[in-house]
DNA sequence: TATTGTTATACTCTATAACTATA
DNA sequence: TATAGTTATAGAGTATAACAATA
């Protein structure tokens, strides 16, 4: 693998800009279509996800969502008018400000999900269960490889 | 297998939605880095990649996007004014009319895939030859499944 | 000095409704 | 009647620059 596996040149050209294009417009199509079914923007259920498991500070979710931190600011303002969630000052450092989900937030959110997760269900079925099986851990690790 | 892959419940819960955010939001800021780079928006980048082995009316185009026909109007203005496309009449329809990318468009669009290609490459090298060579057909199996 | 969140601004993307022209 | 593209409109997302509060 020392001198096999550089040589090899990574996945270039052959069209996989063109796959990849494809494939994030599906995947965009189906959380527009799952957030809007639940009223929100993709952007919305997307920062409410990003929440769901931490109280991410404004900071933290424009480098999350990869967007200009002035975006959080609106974005937070729409979710925060609808009692979707609420903003808490840090104890340790009074510049932050962190996300908070409220009920009514932390039920839509899961409800945001359950969309997703049938929608993918009822797509996927014809696949067998190695292929399906090879999905999850290929996109954990495509993730992982992207982030870095 | 006949009776052991459709019991199996396809992927769901688990964090699937959470992984498939992730991987969204990488891709997206891999596509906006690309297409900025280039001075266009990724709407834009994406546009002229469906123009580039076909001539797409808007309503081809429209339904590429995901998006409303209306959209693809203003999209195209702004990429015509630049020079990038031209609006043709269809010969045999003369309600429609199909996008052509001029040369410096086709010029543009290449060299955003070859920035999204290298930037790819250059972050999959870590991966096995293996590894690497399973992403494109799952890629392609993942949105022909989608978009079905 | 540096960082966090905000405001002001301008541009782009997005969907809905109503319109024109073609079929 | 139905379809393709356009216009008008309103709301949402986006980045840049300048600002106040805090570290």
């Amino acid at each position: 693998m020392a001198h096999d596996a550089q040589p090899t040149p990574p996945p270039e050209g052959d069209g996989l800009t063109d796959s990849l294009i494809g494939l994030f417009r599906e995947i965009d199509a189906l959380f527009s279509a799952a957030s809007r079914s639940q009223g929100l923007t993709p952007q919305q259920a997307q920062l409410l996800c990003f929440a769901q498991h931490m109280q991410p500070s404004f900071g933290e979710l424009a480098r999350l969502l990869h967007c200009d931190k002035t975006n959080v600011t609106g974005l937070a303002d729409r979710l925060e008018r609808r009692g979707l969630i609420t903003r808490e000052p840090d104890p340790h450092d009074r510049r932050l400000s962190r996300v908070h989900l409220t009920a009514d937030g932390a039920a839509l959110t899961a409800a945001f999900q359950q969309v997703v997760d049938s929608s993918l269900a009822g797509r996927f079925t014809g696949w067998t269960a190695e292929q399906r099986a090879s999905l999850l851990p290929l996109l954990r690790a495509a993730t992982t490889t992207l982030r870095g």
